[in-house]
DNA sequence: TTGAAAGCGTTACCAT
DNA sequence: ATGGTAACGCTTTCAA
């Protein structure tokens, strides 16, 4: 077997020539099928299996590589349930198209990348990225599409976090007024609310502030529905957890659910934070949804399979990733003008907080 | 701000050589410090980011992208949370050492890769290829390292199924036998036993069949725990589940678990089998530890979240990543001799079948 | 530090 | 269908 081997030397074997064999892989149109048929067999029993993807794409200055950049850590992104099934979706239809897929992660110091971003044709950016990572890419010039990401100059996907949370946080207390005759006291789990690497509860000040779009909007979300109804909610019922893992929320959890008087409902900003509450409570003998209710959100495939399952809202992270990687080929191919999706969300009621 | 911007235009604007410029982003030792700063910071003032990754790799014959390619779709990797885990382990350490990730799959058709192989510098194997993907690949010449799939030629990384196996259900039928002080009534619910896809039970043929290696290890590791304390377990006890997802095992321990007599203990081989079984299992009303104990593999963390947690054998997924990752970056570099490594399994002892 | 030039494997265009 | 050739952007070598 000759380890490398090209095009040229492929031709030559083959005896045909050199820009046939290119075109036997690139345009069939430009030869006789049989003469393609024989080409491509012939040149795979030599070993060669096709263009080198450097030349090619140095030559036409697009490579069939979509890039996904990760605002977290590859790693990380990897272990958490959203970020996988926005990857899912992303895979499924750049499988459909036959694009290959480039993992970026946003969060490296500077040219750490190597030069990776120069391979992509388009890339979508999930999360809000923080270094520079970001105005690299986008002075590359190539299509961008953002999810979970509020951005005037690029296509975005977005989910209605607002509508969402109101719409939770209003099942949960028209659930304690109605049917469990009681009072509300509420108190909110959040990720991501403030800029701080600890687990705390906020400010007075901290209530206004803009740090990360998503969780503001789903915060929002919540207070319409505590104002609607009247209910208050003070900063200090309201934790901070930065990252989306379960030691983080069972300790914020924890914190809230020893407070007295003891919150009987618990707004957690996602489906991981909920299923730590539910566990911390179960641990500290608290019933649910007798003495508390939980909510979550996004509903990830844990959060159905749980006991007791979890009510939340639903933000259908995989059909997400294939609307942005639709968007994104779409965006490569046709020039289309700038698109602002944003899907729905849906109230999931289940055993954590029922009718 | 220029579309396109080149070596050779950066050089010109700065004032320096093209050699200079090259040496700036690749050999620092080459030029002053003082130079080479004001070169990387003028150069990214202008919009220019380091060299383009095409045409870098097409003359050096390197990329610094490593391939994964995956025996499953992509889309159901990222679904599936042992494939998850190892793409969390290998990502750890290709980030550190500066590497990007490529995902391929290693169930497509043909030439469906676009020709993508032909860019990474070596490649991770997960799983057993089915095409000829695989054979493509090891054309190239480059670098593999291959997981949970044994083989002479390459680098390997695998776990000790068998062991894993037989450990995990010892201590379930000793459970019985000691604790309970039941007769021991065993059925097993496999992953990928034969080649079908459907959920269906063994027949008397398909008890020695060599189909997957790891799954077969693992029904030997069980079958030898059985003969070693005189448990006996009939083909027909036997399931076969063609994909390691909640629906096909739930359907097979349906199966399982309304035959009669009842079985009082169900070794499954994975946890994702394992937790469907005892959602099943609850739906029946049947009572664990008391009627059935159940026993999963691989150890995901939702097998320690899970009510009532899950006892099982400790894979070390992430771990199995970290480490085929690292001897793929020292093979590529050093040209080192085939290793073939075997990660330790451990017995994860928890509720659903207690000491 | 520099300038010049070869060459990595491909594609696209030309005239044949 | 072919053979020839320029160009894609880069790294490397060599002599200056």
């Amino acid at each position: 077997m000759n380890k490398k081997l090209n095009l040229t030397q492929v031709a030559k074997q083959l005896g045909v020539s050199i820009a046939t064999v290119s075109n036997a892989f690139n345009r069939p149109d430009q030869l006789s099928a049989k003469l393609r048929e024989r080409i491509l067999s012939e040149s795979s029993k030599l070993g060669y299996h096709g263009p080198n993807l450097a030349a090619r794409s140095l030559r036409m200055g697009a490579s069939g590589v979509i890039g996904v950049m990760l605002a977290d850590s590859l790693s990380y992104s990897f272990s958490d349930p959203v970020a996988s099934q926005l990857l899912q979706g992303v895979s499924e239809v750049l499988v459909d198209n036959k694009k290959q897929l480039l993992l970026l992660s946003g969060n490296l110091d500077s040219a750490e990348q190597s030069s990776a971003e120069s391979l992509p044709d388009g890339f979508i950016l999930y999360g809000t990225m923080k270094g520079k990572s970001l105005e690299q890419i986008e002075r590359l010039g190539k299509p961008i599409v953002k999810v979970d990401c509020r951005t005037e100059g690029s296509h975005t996907v977005n989910i209605d976090n607002e509508a969402g949370a109101k719409a939770v946080a209003l099942h949960a207390f028209t659930n304690s007024l109605v049917t469990h005759k009681k009072d509300i006291n509420a108190a909110i789990l959040g990720l991501r609310l403030i800029d701080s690497a600890r687990v705390c509860r906020l400010m007075p000040e901290d209530a206004c502030i803009d740090s990360q779009e998503i969780s503001q909007s789903r915060l929002k979300g919540y207070m319409q529905a505590a104002k609607h109804l009247d209910v208050n909610i003070e900063p200090n019922k309201i934790w901070h957890i930065p990252i989306n893992e379960t030691t983080s929320a069972e300790q914020a959890a924890r914190e809230a659910l020893t407070t007295t008087p003891r919150p009987n409902i618990l707004l957690c900003m996602s489906d991981v934070i909920a299923l730590s509450a539910v566990r911390v409570a179960r641990e500290l003998g608290i019933s649910i949804p007798e003495q508390l209710q939980v909510t979550g959100f996004d509903d990830i495939p844990e959060a159905a399979r749980s006991q007791p399952s979890l009510t939340t809202v639903c933000q259908q992270s995989i059909e997400k990733g294939r609307v942005a990687a639709k968007l994104l080929l779409d965006s490569i191919s046709n020039d289309i003008e700038t698109q602002h999706i944003v899907l729905n969300t849906r109230l999931v009621v289940r055993n954590s907080c029922p009718d």
